[in-house]
DNA sequence: ATGGTCGAGTATCGA
């Protein structure tokens, strides 16, 4: 039985850091959280080897886009799976990652989306990172309008503002806070989306990921980069948004925590 | 001590 409202969805996003090691914890927080769409990230799986008849048992559908070693996207859930789409589909170029995977779930157009890392800023993996939210938003606006029921989850990589980094003095000249990736996250906005969490909370200190290094999750020192961006009329109906932080404690954790909406 | 940990895979790179 769902613990939402007749006729809601909980989404969960969750970069899970590889699938082949989380997975135990993934079945068990399932079990726990009973999420109805789950947006995955860092499968770091081919998709051979994607677990698709264990999630199966557990009633989900699911559909993931892998490479194995990195990346690799996925979509559950038990509330159907439609006209899945691996990457862009846009019939440009193919992405040489696999780092978004698009599904309608019970009539909600879901992306789950792994943004590139960026490395450094001015690396070439930072440009490809803005080119790769470029053609995030265009193939948004080319799939589905800022009035039809759409979410984008997933790691972005980016930290929207000052209030998402444990200190901004620590990221001065860092990736995830310059200008033009924030500038992109915007762009999304500006489409029509909105930032569920940030639209709940003001405060600062909710993060949803913490570097496994110096104990920084005990620390409270973390960033919160992972987002449920909602087109209007599914965020104007979210009614409770969390991170869950306890799947970031214990043994073997993900570095990233589970973000949480219910629609 | 100018690092500190994971997960890929098995030397190092990526995050």
């Amino acid at each position: 039985m769902a613990v939402t409202t007749l006729g809601a969805m909980l989404l969960a996003t969750w970069n899970v850091n590889s699938l082949k090691a989380r997975m135990p914890r993934v079945i068990d927080w399932l079990g726990s959280a009973r999420p109805d769409v789950v947006c995955l990230q860092e499968t770091k799986l081919g998709n051979d080897a994607f677990p698709t008849d264990e999630f199966g048992e557990l009633g989900y559908e699911s559909v993931h886009h892998g490479e194995g070693q990195w990346n690799g996207v996925a979509i559950l859930s038990r509330v159907g799976l439609a006209d899945p789409v691996l990457g862009f589909g846009d019939g440009e170029e193919e992405d040489p990652d696999a780092r978004l995977v698009t599904a309608t779930c019970d009539g909600v157009r879901v992306s789950s989306v792994y943004v590139p890392n960026g490395r450094e800023v001015d690396h070439e993996h930072y440009h490809y990172k803005l080119a790769w939210f470029e053609r995030l938003r265009a193939r948004i606006d080319s799939e589905v309008s800022p009035s039809d029921d759409v979410v984008v989850g997933g790691d972005f990589n980016v930290a929207p503002d000052d209030r998402d980094v444990w200190d901004t003095k620590s990221f001065a000249g860092s990736t995830h806070v310059t200008a033009p990736e924030r500038a992109a996250v915007e762009s999304l906005l500006e489409w029509g989306m909105r930032d569920v969490f940030r639209d709940r909370y003001d405060d600062d200190k909710l993060y949803s990921y913490w570097d496994y290094r110096k104990g920084m999750f005990h620390m409270h020192k973390g960033m919160r980069i992972d987002l449920i961006l909602a087109s209007e009329s599914v965020a104007d109906r979210a009614e409770f948004v969390l991170v869950d932080r306890n799947a970031r404690k214990g043994s073997k954790p993900s570095d990233h925590a589970p973000v949480m909406a219910i629609f």
